[in-house]
DNA sequence: CTGGATGCAAATGTTTTGCAGCATG
DNA sequence: CATGCTGCAAAACATTTGCATCCAG
């Protein structure tokens, strides 16, 4: 038999150690190399891609910049904001009843969602109101 | 003054001229060349990034392979089969009371969403219950 | 002339692939 | 010792940038 994978399991010990929602596949190996193992970046988008298969990472729907990934667990959605890129989970905003609605308006069947609110964070929208005109807001995550 | 901008303009032709419903860069800067026209990729992006500010175009958030982008206009969700990749327009299926909903659950502003949902285009789920298992469906869009 | 738009090329960034070597069952 | 994971390198793909040039105002 081949030998046992390492990367995978390393990669999910490191994402549920946490400090992050969402990973890139450049955070992820580095989360490797300074947790003491050492993994090659193709090994960590072959861990990863394994692992969505898997069902144990999904992928996080923000469709620019590099791909992020998140822990598969309980169905979220997400909200991002638009000036300081944060990212959060959010309770699921769509209905049953609407995705039975759409099926029946649109004639496919609907097995997934994936939701991306943007809008501003606490912090974001404080600033941005409170007139601090200067800055261009608080550092990124 | 500045030399008018004339590859905005052609791109904005093009989609209207229709034929496709999400266009990668790829695809645009082969059909401004199949209309005789004959954009350079980096005045495609350079175009596509100004009618993206200007709101003139909306991109697709697919978030996997290219980027994919629509002209902006009336607000409309996606759908989009998981088998044969194609995509069509949606009614917005998320109301505003959901979203005020996740305002209030959160503590952000809510601006704008994105929604993909993910299912089976009607020929797909046909041929994939009707018993056709040796295909592996029609191509692509 | 001037300033933004364009074309060409090259840099940058992201993801995928080929292949040899290695560690386990 | 066969299998499939790993590391290294390079390819493939996607996006962005630098710079010289062009052109309508």
């Amino acid at each position: 038999m081949p030998r046992p994978a390492r990367v995978p399991e390393q990669v999910i010990e490191l994402l549920q150690r946490g400090g992050r929602h969402a990973w890139t596949m450049e955070q992820i190996a580095g989360g490797l190399q300074a947790a003491g193992h050492q993994a090659d970046f193709s090994s960590v988008y072959r861990a990863v891609e394994r692992l969505l298969r898997a069902q144990r990472l999904a992928r996080v729907p923000l469709g620019d910049g590099a791909a992020q990934y998140e822990l598969a667990g309980e169905h979220h959605d997400h909200v991002r904001c638009v000036r300081c890129k944060a990212l959060a989970a959010l309770e699921c905003v769509l209905h049953d009843s609407d995705l039975r609605a759409a099926e029946r308006a649109s004639g496919w069947s609907i097995l997934e969602h994936r939701v991306v609110l943007d809008g501003l964070c606490p912090r974001c929208r404080a600033e941005q109101q409170g007139g601090t005109r200067r800055s261009h807001g608080h550092p990124p995550d």
